[in-house]
DNA sequence: TTCTTATATATGATTATCCGTATATTCATA
DNA sequence: TATGAATATACGGATAATCATATATAAGAA
């Protein structure tokens, strides 16, 4: 089970807590939606998911040629509840991320 | 008010949680009291207890020669909630510290 | 004033984190 | 098998975080 202090690390960063939140909400996103949803490289949203992925706070699968990342499943009740609290005091924090996901061409379809 | 990614920076390190978490327990507690219950060096909490003060998350207040930190009371009910949620969660992770408080000699009393 | 105790801060070294850029890998398709 | 799109990783540099040690400050007692 991942420590306190682990999880606190990896919310610290405004990418990955972002990717964090964006991912809560639409349940599963590939890199390439997270790219175009934050507007950074994608090296830098993949090294920041190979980050998360490593502490078993998302888990991926694979369909096609994109990498979906999910929740992890096995993640624990007490840090899903800092994930909430987080969203819920924060709710208009990802919208813009959203917007741009909305807007985005060429979107993958997750069921292809 | 204090952004999320500032909250779980300061969270993120085990000197800085511990000592939320033993505050929060305990209401109030000075910096001797700190040092003793975390078996740490005296700058190094101290330099922690000021990274804190300076983010808006504890206030002091001087009682004679002590200096006694607790929960700054303008605290956003989210950041509490990210701290009652990971207390409820890991509530025996205090205790070894709760312990060495208990076993303090000559420990100051809050309302001399 | 001098001494002691509690607390804060400055300094320098070490380590960790983050990023941009370049490159590798993997799969699908022509 | 060659090409392109999506994703991952390696490398080097810049910045930030953390610590131990030494020292400064502030209050109370002698």
């Amino acid at each position: 089970m991942i420590k306190p202090t682990e999880l606190f690390k990896c919310l610290s960063d405004e990418t990955r807590l972002k990717t964090l939140l964006l991912i809560r909400h639409e349940k599963e996103l590939c890199v390439c939606e997270l790219t175009e949803a934050l507007q950074e490289s994608q090296p830098k949203v993949s090294r920041h998911l190979a980050q998360l992925k490593s502490m078993g706070i998302v888990a991926t699968r694979r369909q096609h040629q994109w990498i979906y990342y999910r929740l992890n499943q096995e993640l624990s009740d007490w840090a899903l509840s800092v994930l909430d609290v987080t969203v819920n005091a924060q709710t208009n924090m990802i919208q813009p991320y959203l917007d741009n996901l909305t807007a985005m061409e060429n979107r993958p379809s997750c069921c292809d």
